[in-house]
DNA sequence: AATAGTATTATTCAACTTGTATAGTACAAA
DNA sequence: TTTGTACTATACAAGTTGAATAATACTATT
């Protein structure tokens, strides 16, 4: 095998890598602020440096299950064209819930230890 | 909805985000110095504080596959009970993957914008 | 010699997430 | 009326892990 094939490995990884990713950053877009679907995939694709870039779809089908187990919800507001839009943002619970996840997943690779492997 | 149930949704959320992070581990557990299958399973236990438990079986399952495609190696050694280890490693390519990886994905939690959100 | 423990390979099924495609509703402005 | 925007909903493929199961092979103990 040659380095041909590095490029493909390694988006083959980010593939794999951005589903358990998704939730993460659409929990940081709302905590960034209320957003509605388009605002939640500009936000996620400039600030991961479009390392992730997700379908509108998988967007609405996420946010529609946060919703149904209230850790997020929305406002319905007009916007500047076509129907109304959802802003959604954090509930009480989903602020708790982010909090907990990244002092647990997020935290670690601030660590001493996990960072030296990271940096060199 | 109250908030009993938000340890089963942070176990529920992270056992999606493992799905994608186990490569990542694996490859710090290797890129640490040469393992095999248990020292690599308590490596990432350890360091992830349990945040991520894998089965042995998701390990040989992985290293296999990355053996395949030439991402790890390994070489056979005698452990001090029982019969031979296979001891695997990162080759280079598999080294240039990791930093091109985290190079593009986890260098991103270090920026000053995530870092904002992460914190506060 | 028989047994128990260690290390590994291999397969299968359930559960879950995303991409993709498809179909449809609803509203606003030109 | 047409076009564009916002959203709902379903279905299938692809990929990953957990869990269960079955099997091989070597070592040390009894």
């Amino acid at each position: 095998m040659t380095k041909d094939i590095l490029p493909d490995l390694l988006s083959s990884w980010e593939e794999t890598y951005k589903k358990g990713q998704l939730t993460l950053w659409i929990f940081l877009a709302l905590k960034d602020g209320s957003k509605y679907v388009d605002e939640i995939k500009e936000f996620i694709e400039r600030k991961s440096k479009n390392t992730i870039s997700c379908e509108e779809q998988s967007l609405y089908r996420n946010l529609r299950k946060y919703k149904h187990i209230d850790i997020v919800s929305f406002a319905i507001k007009k916007g500047n064209k076509g129907p109304n839009r959802k802003y959604y943002f954090l509930t009480d619970m989903g602020t708790e819930l982010l909090e907990k996840f990244i002092e647990r997943n997020i935290k670690l690779f601030f660590s001493t230890e996990i960072n030296n492997l990271l940096k060199k």
